[in-house]
Order: structure tokens, then C-alpha cells, then sequence
DNA sequence: ATGGGCCCTCACGAAGGGTGAGGGTCAAGC
DNA sequence: GCTTGACCCTCACCCTTCGTGAGGGCCCAT
């Protein structure tokens, strides 16, 4: 009278059926009796633990921890509480992070609706072009304009929506950046620095080549060093130019070496 | 030349060898040209298409539809992007409140250390146990008598800290009643009358038996009527009695008939 | 030719179940 | 007493994203 079937029980908690078993089968909820004909039948005290599972589940734990907890009368339940929450906070700060990852590539496919802009950006409408290589050339004496070349070869190849793309994970990369200079991250530290490796990498797949040492470490003062990459970096977030220059070259002495 | 095997690719990308040949398999990443000793050899297109899909699968993306993605030219990325932002925006409002939930949790939990407390709000010390059942018999004429000796021995019978777990998730109910309260939800929202069956679940839990109707709708006017659950409730937010109360007759009304 | 480092293809495993297949059981109505 | 429909059971494979071997071939340098 008090025993409920695994329907019933499933329609009082909300679980499946098929959770049951599984709880069963794993050892996290036994039912009070087995009936002669196989059938599980859950007493109050199942209901209860069962309260107890689906109340931790919710807070996220793993089933396993959950049986640990339960059975283990001496658990501290507090820490296991206290380090879950932790990795709950983690979670949800990544979370954030993503959200502003996709707000800002949702900003740059958008805005590069008009590739006008994806190409000015990028400094491959004509006029931009060539201001950028004279520039170059005056400045670093050449040296760099077949990357240029090679770039601007790639992009022109790749196509339309995935030049886009490339767009936004650079605006997503800068965002990142200057989340990380605003949270107070040194240039060198571990997370800036992963940061780096993937301007690293954003920049091979703009190129269509992976850039050696002394090119990395170039194209880090041409941003500092070029008012259109100053302006574009200062108008993000202040101090942003010098926070880049400075973890990117730290990246390029340790891992382009 | 511009071939990489798996282990350079892996390197250069940062991920694992197993997870090119996981991508290989599913057809997300194919490698450019496979040698005739079976090796795979990616070249700088495959390059940029890892590049893609690492981009994309930091975001959260399954696998799937990042494939989609990448291999429909004619996908609609802004939308694909928009909704799987709205997804994580449910995920990360989640885990707010599941932290907020641990927050109420762990201090009930460590509030209760002092298993006095514990008593003496699940009206289990002798005395407000005595002052509980006076009054309950003064204006309910008995009845509940019963229901509350049936929860004594429950509580008594279960232990200490699956109690404290009951009075958390008690304390973590009431907030969650406060923060639907605050938020304006109707007293008979779907949301709100979620909570109410939770509180159902959760009386049930505490006397060890489910609450038929007339139990549960007069428990919800006890929480009215009594000046230590008022007091109780308005400490935490004021008006929440009354809600509390008209939630569970709500409630009551439409599921224990 | 012989190390040592790569590379390959299976194939099991985990978390938390979903989704059948194939077959037994229970209760109500006729 | 029989049928019907709603339940119940036990396998047992499927999902996702790889980690982690096992067992065996390939390449390059000494």
C-alpha cells in the first residue's frame, strides 16, 4: 500500500522510468522489495532518498558523488558542496566569456555584411593595401610584403563567409585580449599567453602560412607602431596596444624560437 | 612540404592525435591526401578548416553542426550563432541558480550544526513542539495532531544530516519562492507552481507521507495563521507568506483533488 | 640491421540515460 | 474465462567526444 511501481514513481518525481533502472542498476536507488514477479516496488524511504538524489542532481553532482554522499554517513557534505561550487562558478564565468564571444562575432558578421568593411579591415581594398605595404616597406625595408601578397592571395581564395569568419575570430581574439587587460591578467601570464598562440594561429590562417619568429615579432610593433592598428586597438580598450605587443612578443621568444 | 602528419597537426593545433582521427572518422576534418602507407597528411586548407572548427567548437558547438555548418555554403551562421547563444544563456542563468541554491544550502548547512536550530524550525524541540500542537488543536480542532507525530519519528528516525539536508532544501525552496516573488511571477505560473510541487514533495519527504488535500491546503493557511512562520517568511521577503500560501492552494486545488 | 619514434586500425570505456526488441503480468470489461 | 490494453521485466545497442591501450607496420639514423 505504501509501495509504489516504477511508473508511479517516475510520475511523482519526474524522472523516466528508465532512470530508475538506471539507479538501480548502478546502486544509487534500490527499490524497498522485489515483488515474485520481478517487479521493483519503491517504499516511502525510497521516495525519500530518492528526494535526496534529485535534489543534489540538480545542484549538478556526479551520480557517483551522490551515492558517496548518501552512504557515506561521516561525508562532508559542506566541502564537497563548497568545490562544487567552485566549478559551478567557473562554468558560468565560461559561459559569459563564450556569450561576449558570440555577441562580438555576431557584431563582425553582420557589420561584414558589407565586405567592404571585412576588406578595409583586414587592409585588403586597394588604397588600404598599398598605404600598408609602402608603410611597411619604409619602415621594416621590405621583407614583409610577400606575407602580404601570400595573405591577400589566401583571403581572395577562401571565400566570402569564410573570410567572415576569420574577421570575427579576430575581433573575438581582440575582445579577449582586452578582457584579459581589464581583468588585471600580466601580458605573460598562462591564460594571456594562450591568447597569443591563438593570434598565433589566426594569423597562419590569414596568411595561409605560419609565421616564423622574426615575422611575429614584427607584426607586434607594426600594431603598436601603426596608427590605424593604435586607433583600432585604443578605441576597444585603453592600453590594449602595448598589453598585445608585449604578450605577443613574450609568445614569440618562447615559442617561435 | 606543406603536408603535416597527425602529431604536427596536433601540435601546432593543440589538440590531440586521437582527435584527428575522431575527426577523420566522422568526416569532420579529412586530411588532404592519404599516403600510400596509410598515413594522413593535412595541408594548409585542412589547416584552416581545423582552425574553423576549433573556433566554433570553443563556442560550445557539437560536433555535428559544426560540420554542417562548415560544408553548407549556404548555412545561415547568424542564426545558428543566435540560438546556440540563447542556449547558453539559459545554461549560464542555471547555473546562477544553482549556485544560489548551494549559497542557501550551505549555510542552512552550516547554520544547523547546532542541531538545535534544526529542531527548533522543523518545530521538533520539545517545547515548540508542545506550543505547535496547542495551537494546531486550538484552531484546527486536531487532526494534524498525527501528521506532525508521524513526522517527529520520521526526522527522528533518519539521522542527522539527512535531516539537515531536508531543512536545506527547505531554505533553498523558500528562496527560490523569494526570487520567483521578486521577479513578478504570477502566484499560479508555471514556474511558481513547479515550486509548489516541490514543496509538496518536500512536506512528503518530512512527514514521511504524502499530504492529501486538506492537509496541504491547511498547512498552507498554518503558514498564514502562525506568527513564527510568518515572522519566518517576511524576514525573507516581504508578502511572501501570502504568496506562499495562495501558491499552494493553487496548487492543492489542481493536482491533489 | 637495429633501435627509437612515428604511424595505423581496432576496440573498450565513461555519464546519463534513450529507444527499442522480445516477452511476462495485472486488472477491467465482456 | 478470455481478451485487451497498460504495465512490468531484461537485455542490449545507441548517443557524444574523445582517452587509453593493444597489436602491429613504417621511417630514419647510426
Amino acid at each position: 500500500m505504501t509501495d509504489y511501481t516504477v511508473k508511479t514513481v517516475a510520475r511523482l518525481s519526474g524522472v523516466s522510468v528508465r532512470t530508475l533502472h538506471h539507479y538501480d542498476e548502478i546502486g544509487l536507488l534500490k527499490p524497498t522489495r522485489m515483488g515474485a514477479n520481478g517487479y521493483r516496488y519503491y517504499g516511502r524511504e525510497a521516495l525519500l532518498r530518492l528526494q535526496q538524489v534529485l535534489f543534489h542532481r540538480e545542484l549538478g553532482m556526479p551520480l557517483a558523488a551522490i551515492a558517496a554522499l548518501l552512504d557515506d554517513p561521516g561525508f562532508d557534505r559542506v566541502s564537497a558542496l563548497r568545490s562544487h561550487r567552485e566549478r559551478l562558478r567557473q562554468q558560468v564565468a565560461r559561459g559569459r566569456q563564450l556569450i561576449e564571444t558570440i555577441d562580438v562575432t555576431l557584431a563582425a558578421l553582420e557589420g561584414a555584411t558589407k565586405m567592404d568593411e571585412t576588406k578595409m579591415y583586414l587592409g585588403f581594398e586597394p588604397e588600404t593595401q598599398a598605404r600598408h605595404e609602402a608603410w611597411l616597406t619604409e619602415r621594416y625595408g621590405g621583407g614583409m610584403d610577400d606575407r602580404v601578397a601570400q595573405s591577400k592571395a589566401g583571403l581572395a581564395a577562401m571565400g566570402a563567409s569564410a573570410a567572415q569568419d576569420l574577421v570575427a575570430q579576430g575581433e573575438a581574439l581582440e575582445a579577449a585580449f582586452a578582457q584579459a587587460l581589464q581583468a588585471g591578467a600580466p601580458a605573460d601570464s598562462a591564460a594571456t599567453q594562450a591568447l597569443a598562440r591563438r593570434w598565433c594561429d589566426w594569423i597562419a590562417a590569414a596568411w595561409n602560412r605560419a609565421p616564423d619568429r622574426a615575422a611575429f615579432e614584427g607584426l607586434s610593433r607594426l600594431y603598436e607602431d601603426h596608427p590605424e592598428f593604435r586607433a583600432r586597438y585604443e578605441a576597444r580598450c585603453a592600453g590594449l596596444t602595448e598589453y598585445l605587443g608585449v604578450a605577443l612578443r613574450a609568445f614569440a621568444e618562447r615559442e617561435l624560437s
